[in-house]
DNA sequence: ATTCATATTGATAATAATTATCATTATTAC
DNA sequence: GTAATAATGATAATTATTATCAATATGAAT
């Protein structure tokens, strides 16, 4: 049995006369049971461990291709970009708080979006297609 | 008279045991009546033609200084980094509806926020400082 | 006004992140 | 199995930004 986002994956290879390969579809496979938020660098480290003869040209041109199927999500928290997050899982429905303090990124859900909507269809005449509300501040464990 | 921006940058240059200098109160000038988003190299070329001895360097260094006396804010589009802002001007209290076609950014305001920050406080004990609401999606000008 | 400690400056070297190139190897359609 | 072509790793190239440094400008104290 082949999952959703497995189809997704194969259907854009297809499609872009692509080739699967062992190192890509690992990768792939790697990447889609991670949770959260991760990097180039923090993978390229796991992956080095188990398969030690792998390139960091690899990695980028694999993430840029699950960017481009929309597999993976990439985010910019504060001046830092390359954060990477698998997008099936509701990444399109809830926003980020970000703590200034440590660091910690908390994702919460987000309903707002959907009231929104139709006001800036209306007002802007703007087709939505996607969003990023991101809110900085300070966390629990940072604050006293 | 001296308005009130010009005064948060003369206090800090003052706090911080900086200097006023031609170069560094002219940028300052320029940016100051500058409206909409802009680049550092957007910056650079416009200054250039003013002043051709200025230094990138300066340009990268004042801005910076900039960002942390929160006279501007710097903005992430999408994949690309390094969007510059005056933060005067109401930037904590808009969003940005960023047309995927074109690139244009086109500001609207943002109340929703308001609402949403006691809950936020209450469910996950964040105190938001400020935030980002970035929308994609197609403008009025390029769908059809 | 002169002196003096120190900040600013431009040129450029250094660094970091990402992309392009290329020869070799792997994959797929036939 | 063969041929066409895509994937790969090593590494060069590129880009954006930051650090270094000698020369100059600034501002405070006198």
């Amino acid at each position: 049995m082949i999952t959703k986002i497995k189809e997704q994956y194969l259907d854009h290879i297809k499609t872009n006369n692509l080739k699967s390969s062992k190192r890509r579809d690992f990768i792939f496979d790697f990447i889609v049971q991670k949770k959260g938020h991760f990097t180039i660098d923090d993978l390229y480290q796991k992956l080095l461990v188990i398969d030690p003869d792998i390139g960091i040209a690899t990695i980028y041109r694999t993430i840029r291709l699950l960017v481009d199927c929309e597999i993976l999500i990439e985010h910019t928290f504060g001046e830092k970009k390359g954060f990477f997050e698998l997008s099936n899982h509701h990444s399109l429905d809830h926003g980020h708080l970000i703590c200034i303090k440590c660091g910690k990124i908390i994702e919460f859900d987000n309903e707002l979006i959907e009231n929104y909507q139709e006001e800036l269809k209306k007002k802007y005449q703007f087709k939505i297609q996607s969003y990023k509300f991101e809110v900085y501040g300070i966390c629990r464990h940072c604050d006293w």
